[in-house]
DNA sequence: GTCTATACGCCGATAGAC
DNA sequence: GTCTATCGGCGTATAGAC
């Protein structure tokens, strides 16, 4: 790991605050005020705010990426595989209550401001979504592997949104329960 | 229907931008447009922003109220009543795609903005809970019935945000069958 | 009830010193 | 690379004429 530039501060910090407070909400202030820069300085890193939001996805794009491989490389088995996909509801439980899925969430909010950078934030959904499918495909689900990931990615969506509404982490794992059952069942 | 007022107009274009652009997003100009009449005029109904985003919501609780309501006086067979909330994913499938769905994407924003009014946004997610709750246990399942009805607005939840995503209206039409299919199964 | 004019702060963004 | 100072615009909100 490469000592982090002041660059690397920034996008770290409003990928955090973006989270927490959604990306309109938050302005160069809270960012300043997070990094401990001034709000001038920025200007030498980025030129806009939408660079920013692009640097934040591409960073979430990394991390997803290093994730997913990770999982592949913990578990020869696809099911076993799977069952980390699903358990990030029980690890991140806490974030999700407080500020709901930040893929789900970072997603929902670029399709109302109809901001350019939703066809970016959509690929963090389809890495997902791709990694799923492979691994169902390996399953012996071929034909409907694609159909299978988009069900896990919609149930895990719906769970984190509940969740978050009703400060419910009973309900949380009361679902990932099911959904581990439902995928040893198939 | 008694003839519209001022506010009631207000009321209604907000709840339509809030929904289409988000509520910290929407400005008093781009209510006051929509209404045709002048900033100024918006504090003669509504002292603070903030008064109008709970106006909305008492809009949209009463409405959904009204939903409920004749949906009980429409089917008196609880699982055709199910089925009527299950299909709203199908009647407005247009602007599920395009906005996601209005009750989700509220509470998901106000949890992020950390809003006085979440606690309200929440009952409207109250109100399909209990009305669902209430089918299940009709239908037989008194001692699992809250857990079939946050089963069924989670699935509509995942079901909402991913076809927005992906801009998928086979997705909702896929999902609203199997959820179909399993509630005729029960 | 509705309007115009305006206050005042925070926003993103720029200029230029160090 | 980081800072201070500042710009123009838009945000909510207010005052007061009609």
């Amino acid at each position: 790991m490469a000592i982090k530039t002041t660059r690397d501060h920034i996008v770290e910090a409003s990928d955090q605050l973006f989270y927490m407070q959604g990306f309109d909400h938050t302005s160069f202030t809270h960012i300043a005020d997070s990094v401990k820069i001034s709000r001038g300085n920025f200007y030498y890193h980025f030129k806009t705010k939408d660079e920013i939001l692009d640097a934040v996805i591409e960073f979430r794009l990394k991390k997803t990426k290093n994730m997913l491989k990770q999982w592949e490389n913990d578990n020869v088995d696809p099911e076993q595989r799977i069952l980390d996909f699903i358990h990030i509801l029980i690890r991140n439980r806490e974030l999700i209550i407080r500020y709901g899925c930040p893929v789900g969430t970072l997603n929902a909010e670029l399709i109302k401001l109809d901001h350019n950078s939703k066809q970016d934030a959509k690929k963090i959904f389809s890495l997902f979504r791709t990694w799923l499918k492979k691994q169902f495909t390996l399953l012996g689900h071929a034909k409907q592997a694609d159909a299978l990931a988009m069900y896990i990615l919609s149930q895990s969506q719906g769970v984190a949104t509940l969740a978050s509404v009703f400060d419910d982490e009973k309900f949380i794992k009361q679902e990932v329960k099911r959904m581990t059952e439902w995928l040893q069942s198939l």
